[in-house]
RNA sequence: GCCGCCAUCGUCUAGUGGCUAGGACACAUGGUUCUCAACCAUGUAACACGGGUUCAAUUCCCGUUGGCGGUACCA
């Protein structure tokens, strides 16, 4: 059974690279039959920040993606509220709940000669790190507390001197693994640290943590980032000295920035949650972000969770990193936003015509906020535009005067086509009032009249929309109804 | 500094010991059109560099350069 996870820190948000992290691994198991565990490692509690891990948890629900077991959101449907729960055999699924498990299994290096207990204050360290340096010399512990007596240094530790505890590396040969998406990548073990495993506050550190919950809770795949690849050496010893199998692992390739730096903040959003306020559908962005390193090798490019765990294939992930590239992001918004329905749309973009204001404007009415999204759905790129983009239909718009006057027309002829329009328009029936009729009628008027089209339908439609770009003026009209549509020709003909 | 990873259009990428090096985004032009968006058509644009190996290298090997990651009692 095929076991993978994704451990974030609890430092914030869920970055846009851990969505792609955490999506890897989980379109592996699903694919394969297997289960996606959740595990927050949170053993450097200067970095914790609190809701970190509901934030991480809400932003993988929103994704549309969640753990099998491990560390859970539980939502009270009524309420909305959510609380974080853990769910499996194997827990707890919070590393600062298993601090006794790594003691235990610390204290069993120490035993077996594997580890041993180092004072070494962090100034002497430092000073090391930098004379290394100077000397153009590899970096390194010295092995300095090595040779204390393993008895001698268990009493002082015992005493409360404070310290902590390093695992051994050996000092000769190498390290060879095969990564499922490097193929062999081999360390010299000489250059490889005494690692810190257990810091002076009673925590792990990572490489300690990952090693022994990896094992404990049977992770089959160890499937992340590439920034991990050269502590590989250094956990592969520590499965050596407990006797366990090594996972299988892949190493994925990072995300850039436009300039190919590391992909961060300054440069543009990072967190998914910031996505998600724009209002990017989360769709788009797993299907942007799973081809960001990945691709079925076909000329495929739209895909659903479902189509991407059934297409997924380690073997098929790229070694370079890829800049995130919001155009492309962008494009596949608008792609998602097409797809959506009428009322899937408006139902979906509810959240920001609430906080628009718009929805508490006189002439507000459900029905008509349906038909203006109706209006704009294929101009906007993420939801949170919707709202401005549809304003206009609820409120009087205000715009320039010589707005109206069309760039091959003049303000004369303007004086002229707006009355006559009014009045043609006045004729047709309210029954008949469908952009096709009014199209129909309008064509025959301006043809009749021999205007230009465009002297006519520029200022019919910037005296419905005020606006120099919206949609045509014979959708407006429907959207706006009879009424709304004359009292606008007519207060755009007294402005002329 | 040391160690490791990586390198095809601006970006995401496909691909092969012999191809007009393919697609998508972006960009440009044209079409449609009252505007914008959408749509359609077309176009510009890439194998980092230098050595090998080979009848033949973008492809295989080595080096260089560049980018990135690691080098912590951070993950």
């Amino acid at each position: 059974m095929i076991r993978t996870r994704f451990a974030p820190s609890p430092t914030g948000y869920l970055h846009v690279g851990g969505l792609r992290t955490a999506l890897y691994p989980y379109l592996y198991a699903k694919k394969h039959g297997g289960k996606f565990l959740l595990r927050i490692e949170d053993t450097d509690r200067e970095r914790y920040v609190p809701n970190a891990v509901i934030n991480i948890l809400k932003s993988l629900h929103w994704a549309g993606f969640e753990p099998d077991e491990g560390v859970k959101l539980e939502c009270i449907t009524d309420s909305g509220d959510c609380v974080v729960t853990q769910e499996g055999k194997d827990g707890p699924y919070i590393q600062s709940e298993r601090l006794e498990i790594y003691k235990k299994y610390a204290q069993e290096l120490v035993d077996a000669g594997h580890a041993y207990y180092c004072f070494c204050a962090p100034e002497r360290l430092s000073e090391l790190r930098e004379k290394q340096q100077a000397k153009k010399l590899p970096t390194g512990y010295d092995g300095h507390c090595a040779s204390i007596d393993p008895k001698e240094a268990e009493k002082r530790a015992k005493a409360g001197e404070k310290c902590v505890i390093r695992m051994k590396m050996p000092k000769t040969g190498e390290t060879i693994f095969r990564d499922n998406i490097r193929g062999e990548v081999s360390f010299k073990n000489e250059l490889i640290d005494d690692q810190v495993i257990m810091k002076s506050d009673g925590y792990p550190t990572y490489h300690f943590a990952v090693v022994v919950d990896d094992h404990l809770m049977g992770i089959t795949h160890i499937i992340r980032g590439e920034e991990w690849i050269s502590s590989v050496p250094k956990h592969i010893q520590l499965y050596k000295y407990f006797g366990w199998d090594v996972p299988e692992m892949a190493h994925l390739p990072l995300l850039l920035n436009p300039d190919k730096s590391k992909l961060s903040k300054r440069q543009g959003d990072v967190a998914a949650e910031d996505y998600q306020k724009k209002g990017y559908l989360p769709e788009a962005m797993i299907n942007f972000v799973a081809l960001l390193g990945w691709n079925p090798g076909t000329e495929k490019e739209m895909f659903t969770l479902a189509e991407l765990i059934e297409e997924f294939d380690l073997s098929r992930v790229g070694k370079a990193g890829a800049v995130f590239n919001i155009e492309k992001l962008d494009w596949f918004n608008k792609q998602y936003i097409k797809k959506l329905s009428d009322e899937e749309l408006a139902e979906r973009s509810r959240p920001w015509f609430d906080e628009s204001g718009i929805t508490t404007m006189e002439n507000f009415t459900e029905e008509l906020l349906k038909k203006a999204i109706v209006l704009e759905r294929e101009r906007v790129t993420v939801l949170s535009e919707l709202p401005d983009a549809v304003k206009f239909v609820f409120r009087t718009p205000d715009y320039p005067a010589d707005l109206l006057v069309w760039k091959k027309s003049s303000k004369n002829e303007v004086k002229n086509v707006l009355p006559g329009l009014a009045e043609l328009m006045n004729t047709i029936s309210v029954h008949d009032w469908n952009r096709e009729k009014l199209e129909e009628k309008i064509v025959e008027w301006i043809k009749e009249k021999e205007y230009s089209t465009g002297s006519v339908l520029w200022p019919l439609r910037v005296a419905l929309s005020g606006q120099e770009k919206s949609p045509g003026p014979f959708e407006i009209a429907e959207v706006l109804g009879k009424d709304e549509t004359l009292a606008r020709i007519s207060s755009a003909a007294d402005r002329v």
